[in-house]
RNA sequence: GGGCCGGUAGAUCAGCUGGGAGAUCGCCCGCCUUGCACGCGGGAGGUCGCGGGUUCAAAUCCCGCCCGGUCCA
């Protein structure tokens, strides 16, 4: 994609004398005042000119720079707005906000809902993940955390605020006014923004080797390669405000501008390498020429770095590295307390999985520097560092380090087994072999979660071998690409879509009179058996809730409701059983209204039961999922621990005290930005709700959720919320299953049956079953070893009994034939084991059992010198007698699957022992 | 949501080409020895995750479920 020159020809530049010109060594165009000027300036072009110098006007910390940022636009118009979570809930599309518009789509640029302000300015702290591993090697230009500085304008059709111009006009005042960068230093390079399915031409704004900014001029909806105008033009401006930080200190590093005023306390934790200042200050300007991104390694990156500075790479790696890590671990300890104190539990799925990973990196690159038990000191002091500027922190600060402390102990956990299991395997594989097979590593990472670098060390003390092809996580991806399944269509509500796209939306009545069960409406139109009402008052299936029932009566008859969907564009449809109506025709309607009712109580049971979650648990513990059936409901939330029964038991009491306190359910529609306001983010339970206007349903002092279900107007309506069982759905996860009001009954009602029969059966009073029960078991555990030992005695008797004679005497063996009538195979394996142990060569054949006959043969050592096998012995007796068996030579065993007589078998057994030996 | 690995004594695990449930540590008793991972002898401890199937026979093979781990989205 590429616009023409026209997209970044401004009337500023013109004015202003700038030149078009060409990069000669990326090839790309840039506008700059300086005719002598022949690179754009951008990484990797040429090295930092900033570095080591007081370019600015002063030096500003982090902090200052946001608010210098966001008055300079206050000033000039602006609304300022607080920043929004970096767990983007109020999205499908993406787990975490990596950039200040994401703040506002896909609502607000897409014109579903009005921006909360226009324009406006915001700090966003942002997430990005991609550029993970070469975090430290570019020096802070790339971190994991950052806080993007949006300005942003959406432009109507009917209403323009600014566009291209003016933005760059602030730039160019901003940049001037509050860091005094020269105008033959600031630099506008041509670009291609796109992103999200949108895009539009930009420029990157450079000074001194670094980019400062992007102005990106979103206008294009791109469908299959197509560019298509979008009727709300958006100016998405990114101003790097730990980059102006950085530049305005000048310091070798950007960690150095954000966390300086963290180094003594972090001091304090881990000890901080200090290079030689003017290493640093010669290295760091060619930190410039590393660029993430596939293909480039690590090892090459460094090696060009050494090559452009002359600073031998034996130097980097032994000065530069050990502080890299400290970078690496500041930024992504800042991470991790920013994602943690929104509530994010670790888990193995979705953005729970993100924080796992993050933390683990975390853990293993402290462990590379011996300080892995130093990670929960580090969180803390970054929870405490940030919280001047973001509160939340410090609120959050003891779950965060629960739910850490709990990752590390299950990380460690499976560092410690999996390292066992390597070793193991390891050892048994080491004969001769001394090169792990790369197959190994992926195979011990994808099954146990064991990285190479935990290999390594057991590796080298078993004196192996081991390399990491560079590709090696691709390679553990490329393991799952045939498991890849698409969403599953759902292509009966295509067709219902398509069919009734005509039809104008259904008037939801239930909304209005969520108490109304008999209506009458018209009908719009049918289709197969499916029917569609001007306006109904059945509740279609969503929000985890099934859809009401009923009943809908006309000329022909009265048939049966069975499922009510929601189309796209509000139109309701209602399938049917029996005959349906004619079009035109006036029907009457009525829901079932006991099964409605239980499904309002359903709906508001689980927000009751999600804040008592809350105030138990912590505020970490979000919705994962509902759903709301007439007979019982479940709620599942995020938790790092299985819950106990102590938890459920408060959460049952917590909800129920809010049942009983007769608290009235309010219902609001309110705009998005005033919602948003008024309750936060946590309003996003459900997830997503893709509309302007926000239905607040809301327990005043308990919970407050968007949500489009029918609820109960009072708690008490409730009645009574009961438990019934809770599970792990997974790792982080935890499933409630619980009933409300009569749907509770069926529930106890079972459980009481079910203990009143236990004591019947055992037969003694409710109160006992308890004592009674253990009590039955230890005396069936007492019995065993007595019939065991009984038996066993038993046995010793019978082979005695059996020594006096054998049954037969070839080949110089003896043989005891016997039919026991114990149907016991311990009781007959004990008398082998008598017989068998004297000094001659013996063999003990038996069958024992009624109905279902088994055979045993049994040889001792001597007998098998002899040439005894009594695996195939038994084989032959089986199967001449009709059944089969097998076995080993000094053991065997069959069965007949039929009753016989001792005598059949004693003649059949002495038969085949003459057969074999004469 | 999908893939892969696992569930055997209190703990860690072996046994898994079907044929008598084991080892180590821990526990109990005894001996030896005055000492903090001492030695020797003896013993207790198991629905082999649950359910179904195949088979004369299943810890072992097949199917389903539950539980745990892990990777990917």
């Amino acid at each position: 994609m590429k616009f023409g020159p026209e997209a970044y020809s401004l009337e500023f530049f013109r004015e202003r004398g700038y030149l078009r010109k060409r990069c000669r060594v990326c090839g790309e165009h840039f506008w700059t005042v300086d005719p002598e000027r022949e690179t754009c300036g951008d990484s990797p072009c040429e090295p930092y000119r900033f570095v080591g110098k007081a370019l600015a006007r002063r030096k500003m910390s982090l902090r200052e720079v946001r608010e210098a940022f966001l008055r300079f636009f206050e000033k000039r118009g602006h609304r300022v707005i607080s920043p929004y979570p970096v767990v983007a809930r109020w999205r499908s599309d993406m787990f975490l906000t990596d950039a200040s518009i994401v703040d506002f789509q896909p609502f607000v640029t897409s014109g579903i809902a009005p921006p909360p302000a226009n324009p406006l300015v915001i700090s966003q702290p942002c997430i990005r993940l991609v550029d993970i591993d070469k975090v430290g090697l570019t020096f802070g230009r790339h971190l994991t955390i950052f806080e993007m500085g949006g300005a942003h304008a959406f432009n109507y059709p009917e209403k323009e605020v600014y566009w291209k111009d003016e933005t760059v006009k602030y730039y160019h005042e901003f940049a001037q006014e509050i860091f005094g960068i020269p105008e033959g230093e600031l630099v506008y390079k041509e670009g291609v923004w796109s992103g999200g399915g949108n895009a539009g031409p930009c420029f990157e704004s450079i000074s001194y080797g670094m980019e400062l900014a992007t102005l990106v001029f979103m206008q294009y909806k791109t469908l299959n390669g197509e560019l298509i105008e979008l009727p709300i033009r958006t100016v998405d401006t990114g101003y790097g405000i730990e980059r102006f930080t950085w530049f305005s200190q000048g310091t070798p590093s950007c960690f150095d501008a954000i966390y300086g005023e963290l180094y003594p306390k972090v001091a304090k934790i881990i000890e901080i390498p200090k290079p030689d200042e003017k290493l640093l200050l010669k290295y760091s300007p060619y930190t410039a020429l590393v660029v993430p991104g596939k293909g480039v390694t690590v090892a090459e990156a460094r090696r060009r770095v050494a090559e452009a500075s002359g600073i031998p790479l034996e130097v980097i790696i032994n000065e530069v590295e050990p502080l890299e890590r400290i970078y690496a671990a500041l930024d992504f300890t800042k991470s991790i307390s920013f994602i943690i104190s929104e509530g994010v539990v670790p888990s193995n799925v979705r953005v729970g999985y993100l924080a796992r990973l993050l933390i683990r990196k975390t853990y293993r690159l402290l462990r590379s520097m011996g300080h892995e038990d130093k990670l929960l000191d580090l969180i803390d002091l970054q929870l405490d560092h940030w919280s001047s500027d973001f509160p939340h922190l410090r609120e959050m600060r003891e779950e965060v380090l629960d739910i850490v402390e709990t990752e590390i102990k299950k990380f460690e956990e499976t560092i410690q087994k999996g390292s066992d299991y390597v070793e193991k395997e390891l050892s048994s594989m080491k004969k001769g072999e001394v090169r792990i097979p790369v197959e190994f590593l992926i195979r011990v990472y994808d099954e146990r979660g064991i990285t190479p670098d935990i290999v390594e060390p057991i590796a080298s003390k078993l004196d192996m071998e081991i390399e990491v092809p560079e590709n090696f996580y691709e390679l553990v991806a490329s393991r799952h690409l045939r498991a890849e399944t698409g969403p599953v269509e759902d292509g009966e509500k295509k067709i219902l879509e398509e069919v009734f796209r005509e039809v104008p939306a259904t008037e939801k009545a239930y909304y209005e009179q969520p108490f109304v069960s008999k209506f009458r409406a018209k009908v719009l139109k049918t289709y197969g058996n499916y029917l569609v009402l001007d306006r109904t008052h059945f509740y279609p299936e969503g929000g985890g809730a099934v859809a009401d029932r009923g009943v809908i009566k006309n000329s022909k008859g009265s048939s049966k409701v069975v499922n009510v969907q929601m189309l796209a564009g509000g139109v309701i449809v209602h399938k049917l059983e029996g005959e349906l109506p004619e079009v035109g025709e006036v029907v009457e309607a009525e829901i079932d209204f006991e099964r409605r009712l239980s499904l309002m109580r359903h709906h508001t049971a689980t927000h009751i039961i999600l804040g008592a979650a809350r105030k138990v648990l912590g505020r970490h513990a979000w919705q994962a999922g509902a759903s709301k059936e007439p007979e019982i409901a479940r709620l599942d939330i995020s938790h790092h621990r299985r819950l106990t029964y102590e938890e459920i038991k408060q959460i049952e009491d917590e909800a129920n005290r809010i049942v009983a306190a007769r608290i009235p359910v309010k219902i609001t529609l309110m705009s998005r930005n005033e919602a948003e306001a008024r309750y936060g983010f946590q309003l996003y339970q459900g997830g997503e709700v893709p509309s302007a206007e926000i239905r607040v349903v809301e327990i005043p002092g308990w919970d407050a959720e968007a949500c489009a279900g029918l609820h109960v107007e009072n708690t008490e309506d409730v009645g009574i919320i009961k438990i019934i069982k809770t599970e792990r759905i997974q790792d982080g996860v935890e499933r409630l299953i619980f009933a409300a009001g009569p749907a509770v009954l069926p529930y106890l009602q079972e459980d009481w049956r079910l203990v009143r029969r236990i004591a019947e059966i055992i037969g003694t009073p409710v109160e006992a079953v308890e004592r009674k029960v253990e009590e039955i078991l230890d005396e069936v555990k007492e019995l065993r070893r007595e019939v065991k030992s009984l038996l066993s005695s038993a046995a010793k008797l019978r082979a005695v009994e059996l020594s006096q004679k054998p049954t037969i005497t070839a080949g110089g063996i003896e043989f005891y034939v016997s039919r026991e009538n114990e149907d016991d195979r311990e009781y007959v394996l004990k008398i082998s084991d008598h017989l068998l142990s004297r000094p001659v060569a013996a063999c003990f054949i038996a069958a024992y059992g009624r109905e279902r006959v088994s055979l045993v043969a049994t040889a001792n050592s001597e007998a098998l010198k002899k040439g005894v096998h009594a695996g195939k012995l038994i084989s032959m007796i089986a199967q001449r007698l009709g059944g089969r068996g097998g076995g080993r030579d000094r053991f065997g065993e069959g069965g007949l699957g039929k009753p016989i007589s001792e005598d059949e078998f004693i003649k059949e057994s002495l038969n085949i022992i003459r057969e074999l030996f004469k």
